[in-house]
Parts: structure tokens; sequence; C-alpha cells
DNA sequence: CATACTCGTGGAATCGATTCCATGGAATCG
DNA sequence: CGATTCCATGGAATCGATTCCACGAGTATG
């Protein structure tokens, strides 16, 4: 089937290709007559125009690339839709990227987003090598979100990664915790490594107790907080509370305890990362630390925009909340019963 | 930043554009000297060969268009994902349009697919107007997934919506229960009307109660189907079985009977639809109709290459499966306790 | 009435990569 | 050794939309 052209457009509106152009495009210099003729002919043939040859002219492709390390976690399926719905107010289409927690296809997709010639990317990075250092050479606006590279100076949109744990700890020695075990990020991502260091802060700050047996290093992955529990609870003195680092680790600690017959909120306290639906369905719905994901989402896109812009946006941390429900009993209680 | 094209790349080498093209698209009518210049040349310069202007002249762009009804719904991220993978796997990128469940927004990623000269789409449609009617009648490929239309004939891949729901049917009577609320589907999708159809039948099948009152119907959201729950609890006759006809009217659901403190499992049997992580986490875990996902998405995108490569595959049926769990109790059982 | 200006218009150049076609040198054949 | 084939190569055309430039018609100003 042929795609219809300006020219046939032109030729049918009896006009040049010029004009037509000019009428399409909502350049002020066009009669009232060769708009009208203009406008019913595109509309007749169904004319699109070719975005591939017009971006080739102007250097814009109004596209912004997404790359994220996995859309089927929730936290960065929530993220996508936030940005892309915040993209689209701004007539720019969003190619994601699914790196799959994997630097290679994080390097496959780079690629793509600069021969595609995307006006910017908001990026969740991994590493910090491969193409990911050749990206922000190459002069294309970066926007960070979610986590940082310390080695690189970039716009980045990031979460509160202390107030929320630190509140987190507080509570559960307030309930009357000492021994809160710890299922920990990732230490090559800063988020998974501010998030440790918030937990041994707030450990100290509350005297909790502090073995390094409290602590297991995940990867954000639901089958390493599987991994986590079961080794947190089979310490020889296991601990009474569980922190989880992010919603997958989380998931997978939880499917544990129910595998195990552990009844949170009566035998073990549990708190998880993001404010997930699925949370709130658990019986009892568990204790979050929370992030506006929303919000996370919109104002990297503001700031690639401002990048896009020419400016240079100051970068942003968005708070972190305890939302306390039933997942997080009084210790004293427990050994009551 | 300066864009480094063919030209400064062939003038590095020492050789013409044409040379320099002919050996980074692998021409085998190429010297092994100029193999060697141009490819140190395009290395240290950087190079990255403009989209843009590649599918400009050849009509491929190596791209297909993904249109969905919502991002956020775990059933279509788990879709988009093995879509992506997939697609990713024949050397295509994917472009993902979130429709957020609108028709105007449906359209308007029709529109940028188009424009953008999408090698394939593959769309779960909503509505059969707009520019869906355009997509079809120009005569890029096209694969429906998960929803179909009746009017239009395109290759699809579509869930099995008639054995789970009868499988599931049967395990409940088996079980003792008689009156069995379904919260339906849209039926303006030909998900909603056949899974709203296949309900009917078994209740005919098994002679269980066939009472108006005990179908609700929802829209496919969270809030629908917790608004299908009130309703149907409130009832003077009140449903012992609860079925949703999606994850998402499921989560609503599920959140309503917490709420009320009305125990899924003992108080009231719960069959949920696809395999959500989620719901293995709910405490007893749900039963659910399962539909293999990934496999889904992967087929549709084997079809679609298909039809890009201009064949006409006959569309396929995923089937359906009842995954019984714990929340699917006797009815006898409930009423002894 | 002549000059200066504005405004709509069409022709032609442009963006970057690919590819057809012609060319010249080397290799092969009779 | 001359003729033919083969092959690497460069020049030029091409894809489709935009935009610079020049032109002619119409209007305003001195």
């Amino acid at each position: 089937m042929k795609q219809i052209t300006i020219k046939d457009v032109a030729e049918a509106a009896g006009v040049s290709k010029a004009t037509a152009s000019r009428v399409l495009s909502g350049h002020p210099a066009t009669s009232p007559e060769a708009r009208k003729a203009v406008e019913a002919a595109a509309g007749r043939l169904g004319f699109r125009p070719n975005a591939q040859a017009r971006s080739l002219r102007n250097t814009r492709t109004q596209t912004i690339g997404l790359l994220l390390p996995d859309v089927r976690n929730p936290f960065f399926g929530d993220l996508a839709h936030a940005v892309e719905q915040r993209a689209r107010s701004f007539g720019y289409m969003t190619l994601f990227g699914n790196a799959n927690e994997n630097v290679e296809q994080q390097d496959e997709y780079i690629d793509v987003m600069l021969s595609q010639r995307v006006d910017g990317v908001i990026a969740a990075p991994q590493g910090d090598g491969g193409n990911l250092s050749q990206l922000l050479r190459s002069g294309v606006p970066v926007v960070f979100v979610d986590r940082v590279l310390d080695s690189i100076k970039v716009p980045s949109v990031s979460p509160d990664n202390s107030t929320g744990i630190h509140d987190a700890v507080k509570h559960l020695t307030a309930r009357g915790h000492r021994r809160i075990g710890y299922i920990a990020g990732p230490q090559s991502t800063s988020t998974g490594r501010e998030r440790l260091r918030s937990y041994k802060e707030a450990l100290a700050a509350t005297g909790a107790d502090t073995d390094a047996d409290l602590i297991f290093l995940g990867d954000f992955q639901a089958a390493s907080g599987a991994e986590g529990a079961r080794t947190l609870l089979d310490l020889a003195n296991p601990p009474t509370a569980l922190l989880a680092a992010d919603s997958l680790m989380s998931i997978g600690a939880v499917g544990v305890c129910n595998e195990r017959g552990i009844a949170i909120g009566t035998d073990l306290a549990f708190v998880a990362h993001d404010d997930i639906d699925a949370f709130t369905l658990i019986n009892p719905p568990l204790t979050v630390i929370a992030h506006d994901i929303d919000a996370m989402g919109r104002l990297a896109v503001d700031m690639l925009m401002s990048v896009i812009g020419g400016g240079s946006p100051a970068s942003h941390t968005i708070p972190g909340r305890l939302i306390v429900r039933g997942s997080t009993p009084e210790f004293e209680k427990e050994r009551q019963s």
C-alpha cells in the first residue's frame, strides 16, 4: 500500500509542496484559500506526515527514551506510567527500554535510543561503564531517576532513602523490637547503599542490636528476598522484625513467611518498601516506606524538558514516608500470647 | 554537539560515503583494507547511524507498536514485558502506547505510530471506530491480543475464556456453593462478553442459582471491583462465592473484603483472574484462572512477524487453567464452623 | 508617481544513509 | 596477447518534509 506524501496532498490541493507544508505546520504566511484546499486534501487522503523525514530535517524527534531495570516491578511500572503520561502532555512519545536488570540489554537500548535520536533520556542507571558513558558524552539531555551515579553529575530525581528508614526503625524499637533484620539492595546501586547506611545509622541511634548477621545482601529481585528471609529466620537468634529494601524483595520475603506458616503481624513484624496495591491486600496489610512515585515521574519529565530547553535544573529528592499498618505489632504482645 | 555522520566516517577512513555505507551494512563487495579503515574510523568517532535517515530510504523502521489499555495492570505489564523481549530477539524495538482505557488516547497513539511508520502493531483494541479503522485500512500489519473485534478479521491471540470459568464454577459447586457472584468485565470487550457468557453457561450446566442479581457489570478497573463486591455482599441473600473477571477487579474486591473483615477462604470463597504474584501472598493464597501470559506475548510477536513477512497466520487461543489454592473452601465447612 | 515594504508562493537545497550506475583496474579465458 | 568478466569504488539520485531564497502582486509612504 502506497503511503500518501505531502506531494500528493499538494497536487490534490493544486499548490506546491512548500505551501502545503506551511499550511500543515501552521506557518502564518498562508492564504485562507490555500489553507482550506490543503486541509481538505489532507483530510480526504488521510495524510500522515512521515516522522522520519520530518525529524531528519529538524533535529527534533519529539521522543524521549525511558530506560528502566524492569517494567514488571510494580514500582517501575507505576513510574513508567507517570513518565509516559507527563511526557504525553508535552507532546512527546516515550520509547521504553527494559534493561531486565542487565547491563548488556541496557547497552543495547542506549544504542538504539541514540540511533533513534531521542531528544532526551530518563534512566535508572545500572553500572557506570559501557554505553552509559557514551550516552553522557553524546550530549543528549539525560536525567537520572531513582538511582544516581556518584561519579557523574547529571540532574536527578531520587527517593529520600533516609527519613523513611529512620522512622521505620524508630517505630519498630518503640514497639519493643531490638533485633531487626534487614534485606538490603545491591551495593552497586546508590539506592541500595544509602538505604543500608540509613539502616545502620538508625540502629545506632536507637540502640537496637547491630549484629552483622542481621543484614542480608539481596539484589532487588523477588528470589533474593525469599533467600534473605530464609537466611535471617534460620539464625540461631532470629530477628523479631524484618525490613526489606524494595517491593520485589518484600514479595519474596512475605512468600517465605506464608510458606513457613509464620504469621506476619503476629509472629513477626514486617516493613516493606513502596506503597504497592498488593501490600494492602495482605492480611494484615503491610506497613511500608512509601515515596510518591507519580511525583517522581512527573518531576523527572519536567526536569528533562528543562534540560532540553537549555536549563540545568537542580536535583530533587522525593520525601519518604512511613505508613503504619497492621504488620508491625508490639513485640511484648507477641511474647505474652 | 555535532552528530557524527557517515560522511565524517568516510573522510576519516579516506573512502567515499558509498563504500563506508557498504562496509557498515555488511555488503560483501568491500575490500579488506576499506573494511578495516572504515571500521576503525567508525569506532574511533563513535559513529551511530541515524535511524531516521536510514528508514527514510528503506521503508523498514525495525520498530513495532504495542497498544495496551494500561501498563499498571499486572496482566498487561507482564504482556508488555513478554512482547518486548520477544520483539527484541527479532531485532525490533517496541514503541509502547498506554491508552489508559481511553479511546481518545488510543487514537492519539495510533496516530503517532502511523507517523512513526512502525512496521507493525500489536493491540488490545478498545471500541472499533476512530483511528482504529484507519490503522486497519492503512495496510500496516496488525495483530490483536487479549481482545478481539468481531467486525474485523485480523489475526489474534486471545485467552480461552470458557474452560477456566467452567472449571471454576464446577469446582465451586462441587464444594457446595450454589450462589456464585460474578463481577463481570465491560460488555464492550470480547473478553468481557465471552467470560460472562461462559459463567452463565456454567451455572446452567451445574444447576447453581442464576439470579440476575448475582451479576455485577464492572469495567476491568480496581474501583469497579470494589463496588461490585460491595453490591453483591449487600444482597439480601448474598453469594457464598465470588468470581471476578480480571486481576484489577479482583484486587478491588479483595480490598473490600478486608475492609469489612470478611475472611476470604473462611467466610467467602473467591476466584480471581490471572496468576499474579500478589495473589499468592494473600493469606490464604487465591484460587485463580490463569493464562500463560508469556506465551500470549511471544505468539503475538511471532504472528506479527509472519504478517510482516507476507503470511496470514491463523488466530490462536491460549488455554485457561484453574489453579486451586486456599481461597475456595467447602461451603459445608463454613456452616459447621 | 516612484520607492519601499509586506505577503503569499513556488523552486531548489537540505537533512543522512542507501543504492543504482558507470568506471577503471585486475583477473581469467580462449 | 586481446577480450571478457569480476569486483571494489565513487558520483549521483533517492526517500519525504522543511525552509531559504527569489519573485511578483499588492499596499503604503514620501
